[in-house]
DNA sequence: CGAGGCAGAGAACGAGCGTTCTCCACCTGT
DNA sequence: ACAGGTGGAGAACGCTCGTTCTCTGCCTCG
């Protein structure tokens, strides 16, 4: 049936809606049925348990994330250039009116130390991206140090706007960014 | 009276150490109680609601981690050292047995878009250290942008090393931070 | 010594929430 | 047309939790 998968995806945008800018554990599964239009019936069918839909949601939104970051890098050609332009597109997010945080370290505050499902879809999460940024600094030849060096630099631009409301973290860790590249760049020649 | 004082101490040890592990959400009063040892009476006599024991809380290990901090650093001499032994401190921190995260990163993913006195606290924290690492790269004759690319490595840091379960992230950070600094030298000169 | 108030222990209350159940309208196949 | 099943709407259940209340004993002060 194809209704079954329009019915998990309604359900899923509503509640990464809701969760995203409350958190989960302010939503309750009313609202997501009020925001979804499905009944509790349809919804306990899709998702047996809340958790279960916390977790879908952790990961769709995943999957969503890392390629939409994807498509914006692959924009550009240097391969040094595509590092930066992870920043640009922070700072691309961070602006967006509904910009409520990472939704990973924010449900890893949240539910992190209770629930082991989240915790796993929180490190699956930043371990692919930092793997992604890792590949971005190995194909611009540059050493694996400065990913992780990166790498931390989005998170606390990340978790900067978020508590902060502005959008500089993503300018300035650009800023850094560039910095450790070109300092990279004169050790390794 | 003396032993008022000692009350509320009792009772912010207790939240303390519940809600810096397990969350906010997930501790409830009776636990409180139960490892306050003091009876539910006091503890609203003292903190009128669970919000009040939380801003408490907040506060209070503010004013601990700042101060334990600036003690850690105040050990060393050079300016530019100072800088770097924020990170040392991190990273002893990120080896604590109990280390759970940033207290305020994880209180603003539970409760930021919730309670706004949590997300005041938490912005007063993170103003705070990044008011105090921008007094450690002025008094090292170093660009405020510095501080700000400084300040950042150790969000991501703090932010990575509770999601890891890692301490590598203190390192990383600080190699990044004295490439920086290396950086901004040669920049000024 | 006696009365009044304070503190402790925990029961009780009321709201919220995850989950399940009930009831009913509708649809389908013969 | 009708029996059986499917899905919608939301009531109901059971539990948790923040907060308040009750009861009881004790301490204090006249």
């Amino acid at each position: 049936m194809d209704t079954t998968v329009t019915a998990a995806e309604r359900a899923l945008d509503a509640a990464e809606r809701l969760f995203y800018r409350r958190g989960i554990q302010s939503v309750g599964m009313d609202e997501i049925r009020t925001a979804s239009g499905l009944s509790l019936k349809r919804l306990y069918q899709l998702f047996p348990a809340k958790e279960r839909l916390v977790e879908a949601y952790l990961e769709r939104r995943d999957e969503r994330w890392r390629r939409e970051l994807a498509e914006h890098v692959e924009r550009h050609e240097s391969p040094e250039r595509r590092i930066l332009a992870v920043f640009d597109w922070l700072g691309e997010w961070f602006a967006e009116p509904d910009f409520n945080g990472c939704a990973w370290i924010n449900s890893y505050g949240e539910l992190g130390a209770t629930s082991e499902p989240v915790a796993r879809q929180v490190r699956l999460h930043k371990a692919a991206f930092r793997d992604y940024v890792a590949d971005l600094v190995a194909r611009a030849g540059l050493p694996a140090s400065l990913g992780e060096q990166v790498f931390l630099l989005a998170e606390g631009a990340m978790a900067t706007a978020a508590i902060t409301r502005t959008t500089a973290p993503a300018q300035q860790a650009a800023q850094a960014a560039r910095l450790l590249i070109t300092a990279s760049r004169q050790a390794s020649a």
